[in-house]
DNA sequence: CCGAATCCCGCCCGATACTG
DNA sequence: CAGTATCGGGCGGGATTCGG
């Protein structure tokens, strides 16, 4: 979904980089993209509660694959949202964290729960509604 | 406006963290869903400025289809976000605006534009010597 | 235990054409 | 102007297998 990717590819269309951005939209891409995607603010969830190895963030997001899982701390890792700490144990052992900013991004993240918690019932009702009187989307 | 001076214990609120999502809805998904997606963020930012008819929101985001801006404005109406007004003249007029939820949803997302907007070049730093060090994702 | 590498399917979304 | 209908590519992400 990367915005600033697909400006890489040469295209048909040739679109510039869609970001002209009223006045304030530039850098909100990037955390939007992350907030969008399935497994990301569990895991931040998960880790806002303390330090965790590999397996129990797995064990803690049920539903998670192995894949998904190493692509989600990857890229917070890299983006700097989490630390990863290496213990070469045998069995290895991985510890994951949240930076300051990582935590700064959980503060957000639960502000946006508390505002789902506050609406979703009023929105559903109004999906409801409007599926009852037009049809499905 | 700082979301970092917010930062005492986060979920003071109601109920316990955000504990009980797991890993299904406590309404947060389908919001996120919402934020996920390349264009609401856009048009609410847009509509956030006040009535806006079809066209004009067209304008307004560049590179949106017509298809995709139907789907989007379509979804915020069914999610009671947005209000729809046909005007049946000719040619005929829709009119755009966020309703009172709408409008506490489009706070949300300033301030999730606010925070990208702090941590954008953070984030961007890191990111850049992350891939330096390792690869590509 | 912690990953990397592959295969593969679903759906999101862009492009295009048509209607009232 | 404000949509609807349809086709097709890309990629997110699940399942599985292999390596250290």
């Amino acid at each position: 979904m990367s915005v600033a990717h697909t400006a890489v590819t040469p295209q048909v269309g040739a679109q510039p980089p869609i970001g002209p951005c009223g006045e304030d939209d530039c850098g909100i891409r990037g955390v939007l993209d992350r907030l969008g995607d399935r497994w990301t603010v569990l895991i931040v969830v998960e880790l806002a509660k303390g330090v965790r190895r590999f397996r129990e963030l797995q064990r803690a997001v049920p539903g998670i694959s192995q894949r998904m899982l190493t692509l989600t701390t990857r890229r917070l890792w890299r983006d700097g949202l989490v630390e990863r700490t290496v213990h070469p144990t045998i069995p290895p052992q991985v510890e994951y964290r949240l930076t300051a900013t990582g935590r700064s991004f959980a503060e957000v993240v639960a502000h946006l729960a508390e505002w789902s918690a506050v609406h979703k019932d009023e929105i559903a009702r109004s999906r409801e509604r409007w599926e009852a009187d037009h049809g499905q989307l």
